[in-house]
This record gives structure tokens, C-alpha cells and sequence, in this order.
DNA sequence: GGAGCGCTGTATCGTATGTTACGTATTTTG
DNA sequence: CAAAATACGTAACATACGATACAGCGCTCC
């Protein structure tokens, strides 16, 4: 060993800027001082911000040991984008208070937040309208794990409504069900990584067919996104060996909450007729 | 007043997505599910990203009311930079006092937190135990809402040992599935209100049996409590029209970890095994 | 079923940006 | 104090990036 854990830009710069030349240590300076947004803008605005010249940034760059500016640039971003997705290690983590000690909890609940936090309110709306207006059939798919949140949300849908259709089984059991599919339908998918190609295919074609598309992924998108019509990107990373669903079982039960209310004039006397059915 | 107060980019999104032509709404939506950095990034790359062609991106942020791409950068820069200066204020999010939008998310978080307040970790270890020793089989079932839920968890338990059996479909299809069943096995049973009368019977029979069952039910307890060697009382109270099974989930993937774990040596071998097979 | 409109991608263009060469200033060393 | 080495900025350069014109396509509305 002998060598030292740099596991930030910032720490890089402190630990050479001992070393640097005056125009360069102005250049680091300027550069912690308002960490990292500085580094994010063009070489102009960097230098005429640290009061040097272009060439001193790109020398400085040089130094920390990137090639160019652009690589430096995206050190940068990633660090930046790791920062944001992990809302624990920001706050310093401080292991909540009178609390829990599952760390699997913790991250549950830190995923649902931040699922919720790029999700926005006008977003569930709209697809809570779509759900709940009547005027085609929706059909529910998942994937091997997802499946489980497809049946899910259909058991509940169907309850409030007609013509809510769960597609189960074998690939051409309901491969052959896009025959039935147009413009006034909804397909509500759950797709989360590795992407299954059979839903990918299901999905191209019944958006040729003119079928609106609601996807459930995760945060890097399933390839359905393309076809989508609204896509909701839940958080599954959580310390197990397993991807974690609870951020989009969250979501599909309010969804299933709002088209309920949505329909309530409805959807209340049919709960009550179907309790009479029983 | 009558104008919404837009205050940052993200909800400028949300406010015009559902006016936005398909290749801008993809656009969009991959704008937001990892939210802001792709739009550091250059118009390639966000173009790349969403799948969509350069000049969409441009009419996209024009369409957003900037001027060109520069300034739509600086101003997601200026929003980061903003939020890095003061990480309490972390309004993404409509602003909705108090933190998170939707009482629904609020009150499911705090289903979770009393739920694992109410379960001691060694609860989850003996149960975890129980499910990763092999001695027999282990068959999941679940009521009319639930079954997804014990759908889940086998569709990941099988992967991880062998014997691990979902009992679906019809009653009497999985009542006659008793006779299998013997001191050695363990049933899991997923049962909330209005419990259902063919479960109770199902999980006593299987109790005079010997079958050793993990129940999970919600805070009033499933008479099936009655026969569970172990229970887990999940919180399933939500400002909704239906009870949230959502602790209940969170618990079971914390189970399927638990379980995926202890059988580290063994379970990683047959999982890349089963990856070899497909 | 046909005409019109709007959306989207391809290809081209201009330019802002990063990069490099070179000359001058400043510091260092014998 | 002289001479060399290093650092820094000015100015020219090349590339890659954002912007635009245009054509094809699908969709909607008569």
C-alpha cells in the first residue's frame, strides 16, 4: 500500500494543490470554493471566475490527471449523480435515531422517498384519469418477479371497474391477446432490469397497434420507455442480493387509491353490488 | 394569482408534459427519472439517452421557454447548485408543507416503521432460518388481494432452493395439495381483512398435520394467528379506499434477503447454475 | 378516403469551445 | 548578478457541439 484513498476530486486537489503552481492553485481554490458547479461550466467562464487564463485551467486539469476537460468534466458529474442517488450518505448517515436497525428498512424507505420525489403529483393524476376513464380495456403484464404488482393492481382495478384484463401464463397465451388491443386501450406493464425481450416485443407491437403504454421500471428504464406514454422510474437498489420492488408496490397502490377515488360516484355502488354477489 | 408558481424545472415538466408531442414526452420522462444530470450532459448524449433525435431535444427545451441549450443548462445548474447550498431544502417535489407530497406516501412509511417496530430482528432470523434449512417443502398461499404477494416471494425463493411451491388457482385444486404436506414443511400464508373462510380452513388442516406456518396478516390478526407458529402483523392503515399491503411486501423482501443470504454457499452456486440453463 | 397539418429524423451549417504553439514575464540557481 | 528554467497569457487552430433547413411520415379532420 503506501498509497493514499482518493475517492473524490476534492480530495485529489487537496492533496496536490501543495504543489501547484500560483495560477493553478488559484484555479483549485476558486474551484473548491463552490464545489463542483464551478467545474461544470466551460473553460471561459472558469478561468475568468478564478481570474486566470484558459490555458492555466486546462494545465490545472492536467495535473489532476485527466486527459481533457470534457473527462474532467464528467469525473465531475458522476460524482456529482452518486451524491444524489444515495439521499443516506448524504445526510452523513446518521444510522436513525431511536430506531431501526434493518439496514434493508432504511434503504426501503429511502427509495420510496426519492421514487416519490421524481414523481410528480400531476403525473399520477394523469395516469389515475387514464385509468379510471372508460372508455377501452386495461390489460396488466409483468416480468418474472414483477408479475406478483400486475396481479396486484388488476385485482384491485378490476374491482372497480369492467374490462381490466391481467395477461398471465405462457408468452403465447397472451402474445395472442394484442388482437383485441387498439387506441382506447391501456397496457400497464412492469418491466425492471434484466428486461425481459418477450415484454419488450409485447410492448413495440401493441404501441403499433395505437395502445396507450403505462410502464413501471426502474430508474435506468426498460426499453419499453421508448413506446411508453407515462413512465414511472422506481428506486430498487436495497443491500440484498435482490432488486428491490417496494418503491413500484408503492406506487401501483396509489394509483389504484386515486383511480379509486376518481371513480367513487361509480365505483362505489359497484363495490357494493359485487359485495351482494358474494 | 391564478399562475402556478413554477420554481423549478422539474415541475415546469410536469406541468407541460401532457402537452407535449411523443419524442418530447420521452425526452422528458428520461429527464426526470434521473433527474437533473442527463441534462448536464450534451444534446447528444440526452438524445442518445432518450432515444430520440437531436433536434428533438432542442425543440424540447425550447419548448420549456429557453432560448437555447446553454441556458437551459444553466439553469438546471443553477437549481443543483441551489440545492447543494441548502440540502434541507430539497424541493424537487411540488412543495406540499411538510415534506412529501402524498399523505399516502406518508402514511404508508409510517406502516413500515411500526410494522419493523413490532417485529424484533430475531423474529426475521428464526423465520429466515426456518425457511432457508431444508428438511421439506414450502408452499406459499395467498387471499384474494395477497396472493400476488405470496407470488412473489416464491417466484424468488424458488430460484434460490428447490421445493418451493405456489398454490394457486382453484380451492380445490390447492386443498387436495395437503396430503403432500408433513411435519417437515412450512406453509406461508398471506392473509389480511375481510379474512377468507377458505384459508382458515385450509391453514387448520394443514396445521393437524403438523405443517409449520409463517402467517402474515395485518395488526387485528387473522384467526389463522391461532395455528401460526410465527406471525407478522403488518400495519395496513392509508388515507384509501383499500388496505395497503405494502408493510407486508417490504417485510417479505426482507425475508427473501435474509433467506437468500443464509444460503450464501449453496444459493449462489444454483443461481448461476439456473442462469447457465436460460 | 383524401387533403392538410404537425411531428420527427437526416443532413448540413456556423460557431463556441477546448486545445496547442509560441513569446514574454517571473522566478530560481550557480 | 547573470543565465536558465519554469510559469503564464495571447493568439491562432481544429474539433465537436448546438442549431437549422428540409423532407418523409403518420395522424387527424373533413
Amino acid at each position: 500500500m503506501g498509497e493514499k484513498m482518493i475517492s473524490s476530486i476534492a480530495e485529489l486537489i487537496a492533496d496536490r494543490i501543495g504543489s501547484m503552481p500560483a495560477g493553478e492553485r488559484r484555479a483549485a481554490q476558486t474551484l473548491i470554493a463552490s464545489y463542483p458547479m464551478i467545474g461544470l461550466k466551460t473553460v471561459a467562464e472558469f478561468s475568468a471566475a478564478a481570474g486566470v487564463s484558459s490555458p492555466t485551467i486546462l494545465r490545472f486539469v492536467a495535473r489532476l490527471g485527466f486527459q481533457n476537460y470534457p473527462e474532467f468534466q464528467s469525473s465531475l458529474q458522476d460524482e456529482l449523480a452518486a451524491q444524489l442517488q444515495s439521499p443516506a450518505i448524504r445526510t452523513l448517515n446518521p444510522p436513525s435515531p431511536g430506531g431501526t436497525a434493518s439496514p434493508m428498512l432504511e434503504a426501503t424507505l429511502d427509495n420510496m422517498r426519492e421514487t416519490f420525489r421524481h414523481l410528480s403529483d400531476r403525473q399520477l393524476a394523469d395516469i389515475a384519469a387514464r385509468l379510471a376513464e372508460r372508455r377501452g380495456k386495461t390489460f396488466l403484464i409483468g416480468g418474472r418477479f414483477t408479475d406478483p404488482l400486475a396481479r396486484y393492481m388488476a385485482a384491485h382495478l378490476a374491482i372497480v371497474q369492467p374490462d381490466v384484463v391481467h395477461l398471465a401464463g405462457q408468452e403465447s397465451m397472451w402474445r395472442d391477446r394484442l388482437i383485441d388491443m387498439g387506441k382506447r386501450d391501456v397496457l400497464v406493464i412492469f418491466d425492471i432490469r434484466r428486461y425481459q425481450d418477450s415484454l419488450v416485443r409485447f410492448a413495440e407491437k401493441a404501441h403499433q397497434r395505437g395502445v396507450q403504454i403505462v410502464l413501471f421500471t426502474d430508474q435506468w428504464l426498460s426499453p419499453i420507455a421508448r413506446f411508453a406514454r407515462h413512465v414511472i422510474a422506481g428506486r430498487t437498489a436495497v443491500p440484498s442480493a435482490w432488486d428491490s420492488s417496494a418503491a413500484l408496490f408503492v406506487v401501483a397502490e396509489t394509483l389504484i387509491g386515486a383511480v379509486t377515488r376518481q371513480l367513487d360516484a361509480n365505483g362505489a355502488r359497484r363495490i357494493r353490488e359485487m359485495e351482494g354477489l358474494r
